[in-house]
DNA sequence: CAACTATTCTATAGTTCTATAGAATAAGTT
DNA sequence: AACTTATTCTATAGAACTATAGAATAGTTG
């Protein structure tokens, strides 16, 4: 009856340091890499010895894990909720691509470790985050798809292509972003859905 | 008198041997990274024992120096000779992409190491390769800046933002290329010269 | 405050990896 | 064949790194 406040307290405090466990990780993995970083990196951001961190992770690998989860966490339910919103498709390319950018403001590292070094994960994992990135590629596939069935994209338009495209252009971001002055997450999300649905040439002197 | 030829053919012996050191170390710091993969890695790939390699590099970083500048040489020559053909605007750029991609088709691994694993290289080469990246970027956006000013593209183009997000897209390609189907590099050159040029919109129903 | 729990520390075992030294073998030359 | 040079091999020093064990310290609660 007492025991219960008395946990939550504590985990709650010890969540919190986990979080900057796990922060000080992505941060070190995403500058060096995975196999680049050594635990020690970690522990300089944080200033603790390289030991105290095995009582917040039980290996290196899985502290890859919990920042990997972090880096692809919430982009499918946003991607879906977009799609499911009524607009027309080019509504929807742009909102998946605003979103698929969103988590750059505030989980920049985060992101760029999973883009870069999932591969590292063991199979399992990787193997269960593979997926996820799979069916971000579908999500934007089939809004594709959906778009020249309606008659709104052209039809000579490959779906699987394009979206490798667009989404290729997307992650990519994660390499400069903060770098480029006036790039906010949503100049570049106007932008990149201008360029996507309307192509870069002037409008009226077509061919 | 006699000795030049015996050490021209010897040379080209071990410049061949050379090669294929190197092609097996391009093929596993691709696979696994840099720092993933070890000098054992690649001697596996040889079948020969680990210590052997190092008659042919004196250290992995400068394997990984020479797979990087294998990754990029060339690129800048062929975007400058596209850029000096004439053409129009949309021509240079559709032709820029076209010639992005083609070392993908004999050279994969060589760009995707040089992609990836470059933040790796010790200080001094990094600048070099670096400086590479940057006048390909700068080239891009040449060409789009010409053609806003020659009003075949939009006024409103962020030529910088533009360059960025094509050579993302094209960057990408390496990531998964060889295995989409169908995906020859003529067919994603034109696809995604086309999607950057006149988007994926259909024709006729603007707005 | 005394007892208990949570967190961090010191120390280190054990592994993996790069790189070097020098012997052995293969190839090339006279 | 005898000699020379090129290539690969065996063996290992030495460095770096992950992860564990157990002591020390800080924090919490009755």
């Amino acid at each position: 009856m007492k025991r219960k406040p008395v946990r939550q307290k504590a985990s709650r405090k010890r969540r919190r340091r986990a979080a900057e466990i796990i922060d000080a990780a992505a941060q070190v993995f995403a500058r060096r890499g995975f196999h680049g970083a050594s635990t020690q990196d970690i522990a300089d951001v944080l200033g603790v010895r390289q030991a105290s961190l095995y009582y917040y992770f039980p290996s290196k690998e899985d502290a890859l894990e919990m920042v990997c989860a972090r880096g692809v966490e919430g982009f499918v339910e946003a991607a879906i909720s977009v799609t499911e919103a009524r607009g027309s498709a080019p509504d929807k390319l742009r909102g998946l691509i605003a979103s698929h950018l969103s988590p750059l403001r505030d989980r920049g590292d985060y992101v760029k470790v999973f883009l870069n070094e999932r591969r590292h994960l063991p199979t399992e994992s990787r193997r269960r985050i593979g997926r996820l990135s799979r069916a971000i590629e579908r999500i934007f596939e089939d809004v594709l798809r959906a778009g020249v069935k309606s008659g709104e994209f052209r039809t000579d338009l490959d779906p699987r292509l394009a979206a490798l495209a667009i989404l290729g252009m997307a992650n990519a971001v994660a390499a400069w972003y903060g770098k480029e002055p006036h790039a906010s997450v949503e100049r570049i999300a106007v932008t990149f859905g201008a360029l996507v649905v309307d192509g870069i040439r002037r409008k009226g002197r077509r061919r």
